[in-house]
DNA sequence: CTTTCTGCAAACGATTTGCAGCAGC
DNA sequence: GCTGCTGCAAATCGTTTGCAGAAAG
């Protein structure tokens, strides 16, 4: 939690109760779900979500319908890296891990990208699009 | 064109420019790009876009920023399988060329998946973040 | 002539923000 | 006590939609 008030940042209630309805989800959140699980004002969900992202605590994920998901990032979570199944029918989204493979094959072409363009790469998205076991195929 | 015509849709002037836009354009493009290049009103700009995704000719593009992106499916496109370079700051989406052996190994890891869970996957997205050329590192 | 398309304006839904009061530290 | 946080409501902004008239086939 250290990481947040370096940042000149306060741990309120409900800056924590935000924290633990990520940390116990097993999945990313949509500010919805926040809402309900941690019992926060819909403006203060969102503000503290931002916070978290910009203290890099937590990320936002873009799904494919608006509502964006959060999780917390490798370092905070309990979960080891891993990337989502995103689901184009209800927009949901799961966690699944990736081969170390995939891994070493992302890792490399990161490396090529950020030798040959005047594009600055500081991460990467690998998200599997389909149709999740509630909305069938 | 006949993708579209097959389905009981019609080539009127404000779909082909539409489709000329996103033919034309260097990258995917933003419905108010589509609305400036195409000169077609905003509502139509919609429609059509949206037309030509279920038609399986554009595909639109979740990007960091609100607004989405469309580009013309590789099928119809001059460009061939490439990804993104989406950058955090302003949204603005490029496309770049992956190497063969990501490519190789996205395939196994999609059908890995496809063997393991309950999750029907149809398609994938690798993208890379990070800051382009105009907003610096 | 029938069906799809267009254009405008109004509706929507996710997200952001202004501001006055409350709460960490 | 100073500064950051909260909560409400109002404002934004991308996107969708209702409806009456125009156009495609």
């Amino acid at each position: 939690m250290a990481a947040l008030t370096t940042a000149g940042q306060r741990l309120t209630r409900h800056r924590a109760a935000v924290i633990v309805a990520l940390l116990t989800a097993d999945r990313p959140l949509t500010v919805d779900d926040v809402v309900a699980t941690a019992d926060v004002p819909l403006s203060t969900a969102y503000r503290n979500l931002t916070e978290l992202c910009d203290a890099g605590v937590a990320s936002r994920i873009n799904s494919t319908d608006r509502a964006d998901r959060f999780e917390l990032t490798e370092t905070f979570s309990r979960r080891r890296h891993h990337h989502h199944l995103i689901c184009t029918r209800c927009g949901s989204v799961a966690d699944f891990d990736t081969s170390a493979t995939l891994e070493r094959a992302i890792a490399k072409e990161l490396a090529t990208v950020g030798a040959s363009s005047t594009f600055v790469a500081s991460g990467h998205v690998f998200d599997i699009l389909g149709r999740c076991e509630h909305c069938g195929g």
